[in-house]
DNA sequence: TTCAACTTGACACGCTTCGTATCAGACTCT
DNA sequence: AGAGTCTGATACGAAGCGTGTCAAGTTGAA
């Protein structure tokens, strides 16, 4: 057990404790132990450009999510999540990011799909998505008729049963 | 290997031989060798009422779809279809049923969604067509919506690359 | 009435997937 | 400088899946 580097070495991840945040547009409270290279843009350097609100390396991720950085390379490797990168390749993790990885879990956990099974339900969650907003285009005159689009794919998102948003 | 009754001991389900007929209402040919208690409502008699235009036992279903008898029964006790039954609780697969294994065994051999994930396509997949058909109701007087939401709706089953109907 | 084929329920087998873990060698960034 | 990250590889236990088998009972065509 010679622990080289990274690799938090949580408590087996096994009552997935739900880490007391929703990531509705946040930080993590206080949490000064376990410094590394620190959340990007976390220093209180207001950048004007770009709405970069949240973004997060990999270990801070990890931690936020309480999962393993392994699982995380893993479902980048398999096309589920894209994190952007520093020029340096280091992976940033936006707030969006991490409220997909916590669908693709829930999916997972909660649903017992495997990953093929989270990958296809990521696109067809993506294509319904898209064609509501393509409908609706494709009604703007008929207001009325948006309107009963807009109530039933809603319905059928809700249909899904998924925890919140995304 | 004393191979008491059923089943059949095909070759492995290797190269998935798509076994020639594509179940749009119809019967398997001839084949009179593996005689077992019959397709019910296979020797002419044409009942009048009830459209039962094709239905198997399980050991005639599970060679049209060179599967394993018991995967079938698996299927249904985890509630993935839900064939017919005789009074003798025999179980009774029409072709809708067959269809809809074919379905499942594509998701699961072919994208390689686990059953779980299966389930949650085949609900998604009813809940589209649901949503479709209230949103068609819904739109009664709109014959210009309708024609816009039946467009996109059957852009949105494609985008999910089935293999046909279904 | 015979009896092959069906029923449920249980258990077990190989194989695969998944999350986790570890290693090595190179690179990043405070 | 050095903790942390990168890629790529390999490995482990647990669980899922299709298949196979057994037992004991029931169904239904001939």
């Amino acid at each position: 057990m010679n622990h080289n580097s990274e690799e938090p070495s949580n408590e087996k991840r096994g009552p997935r404790v739900e880490s007391r945040d929703d990531l509705t547009g946040h930080r993590p409270p206080s949490r000064p132990e376990y410094t590394e290279l620190a959340p990007a843009k976390a220093d209180g350097s207001e950048e004007p450009m770009f709405e970069v609100q949240g973004v997060y390396i990999i270990s801070v991720a990890a931690r936020i999510l309480d999962m393993h950085p392994q699982t995380l390379r893993k479902y980048e490797r398999l096309g589920l999540i894209n994190p952007g990168r520093t020029i340096g390749m280091l992976r940033l993790y936006s707030a969006e990011d991490i409220k997909k990885v916590r669908l693709i879990r829930y999916l997972s956990d909660e649903r017992g799909l495997n990953l093929a099974g989270v990958e296809f339900a990521l696109a067809a969650f993506d294509n319904m998505s898209a064609i509501k907003q393509r409908i609706d285009g494709r009604l703007e005159g008929i207001p009325a008729a948006q309107q009963v689009v807009q109530e039933e794919m809603d319905l059928l998102f809700e249909s899904l049963n998924l925890p919140i948003d995304r």
